[in-house]
DNA sequence: TATGCCCTTTAACCTATGTTGTAGCCCCAC
DNA sequence: GTGGGGCTACAACATAGGTTAAAGGGCATA
């Protein structure tokens, strides 16, 4: 709770972190997000963030841990839509939509910075370049759900189960949480079906075969990749969804300023299939 | 490409009406929108307007007709993400991201305005409110995308086709395209089918089993459905993800600056499972 | 009127994945 | 330590949905 430092020393968090790989952040800007995140809670694992159909409450920012974004049908069958890790936004549209059409549970003890939903709007009005940063952050996470989608709806079991062990490794390392090729997955079988849309049983002779062919280990919540091209390219994988490239320079000239012509006589393009 | 019309009497476009159930848009913001869209360019049916892979180019807003959003992997197979409407917006991140991670390829004849990616940064600099309403509107479609998923890890093939049936029946009523319970599916059994992640002869035993069942009724492009109220039971639809419901009251006060306390102490909820 | 292409339809067969059931392990509570 | 709950593991069997193949309809072009 007393986390949250001065505003002449803002904390780097891993929401800020995110942004800087967007934008080179203003110091307004700086004391502006440590402000948002001053009010820190932390919450216990399997605890709901967010309930499905209940009213939004207020926006999250995750600070450390992991947590499932979720979607049920009424007779309790269940697809795991994301995983949020640090520096992910819960809620983050609050103030327009009326009932959660998810839910957020946590899988470890997290810590979390809530503000009211007021906020975000305040920060569209104050800070378009938090603002923009913020709607990109956003873009790419569908990316990621469109990605899975990919997953589910064309790739056999073994190259899914393949793909989100990659983006998972590729996820974390941005944020320093993998080590020579391994890293903690607070995970059950059941959760990592739910997220593939297989069976628990199938999750199950599935990550037996990757372990068989040695392309993984696992002992525990601890998950050692040791061929990632080969697991990559087992899972299809093509790391182009996660917008990893990213190009501060690029926004940064175009906030301030540089822009091309407004003319309305772009090329006219668009080829036969 | 005359049919923009001139600032003083600014045009009703599907854009500017989907902005508005965000928003009452003020006339400064309506001339803006138009002035966007007035660089307006015809395709035929089956062009690409974006493909995977390639570095975006131009931002486009879709006015009139089909296209479909869809990913592919290297040996071919393909997932539709989603379905382009009218007032849907293609390559809205084309200022950050290097390239596209799909693609987007017309089903009928359209029109689209197209301007340089550069007006979106002005966009979030000079009308908050809009790019508020844009990000909002971005949040919606990616709600569709994970309902997808959703239908994709756990629904049997005949609950995803109803689902996606009363999906787009719903859309599609929001801008008057549907007429006494049938519409125009410009969509072939093999786009269903990569919609839906089923096999081309699955989707047709599964549209047969429909039709046999009485509920939806296809006459080549034309579809009807007799009985919302069942096929939704049987596709398990519910359709608050699709936030129809908005606010853009709620909206309005926000942005008219009746905030709330800033304060940091907002209760502390989060219930165990 | 004929030709061909694209799309739909259906049948027969096949396989990836789901289901059910049982057992063992580990860890925590008592 | 003992019991129980949650998780992993794996075998045996069931089935939804995939694959292959072939025929037929509609529509444009010649």
């Amino acid at each position: 709770m007393t986390r949250a430092s001065a505003r002449n020393v803002p904390e780097v968090t891993p929401l800020w972190l995110k942004l800087s790989s967007y934008l080179i952040l203003k110091d307004e800007e700086k004391d502006y997000l440590s402000d948002l995140e001053k009010n820190i809670v932390r919450q216990t694992a399997r605890t709901d963030l967010l309930q499905q159909g209940e009213k939004y409450r207020d926006v999250r920012v995750m600070r450390e841990g992991w947590a499932i974004r979720h979607k049920a049908l009424p007779d309790g069958r269940r697809q795991v839509v994301n995983f949020v890790l640090p520096g992910d936004i819960i809620g983050m549209y609050s103030t327009l939509f009326e009932s959660a059409d998810h839910s957020v549970t946590t899988l470890t003890a997290v810590e979390v910075a809530c503000f009211p939903p007021e906020r975000i709007v305040e920060l569209f009005q104050s800070f378009p370049r938090l603002a923009a940063a913020l709607a990109w952050s956003g873009a790419r996470e569908e990316a990621i759900v469109a990605e899975r989608l990919l997953s589910l709806g064309r790739r056999t079991a073994l190259e899914r189960t393949a793909h989100l062990i990659v983006e998972l490794l590729r996820r974390l390392s941005t944020v320093n949480l993998v080590e020579n090729g391994h890293f903690t997955l607070p995970v059950t079988q059941e959760i990592l079906a739910d997220a593939l849309g297989l069976s628990i049983v199938h999750i199950n002779r599935t990550l037996r075969r990757l372990r068989d062919s040695g392309l993984i280990e696992l002992n525990g919540q601890r998950i050692t990749v040791n061929d990632v091209r080969q697991l990559a390219s087992v899972g299809q994988f093509d790391e182009l969804y996660l917008h990893l490239i990213r190009a501060p320079k690029r926004l940064e000239r175009a906030f301030s300023g540089d822009r091309r012509a407004r003319s309305g006589d772009d090329k006219v393009e668009g080829r036969k299939m």
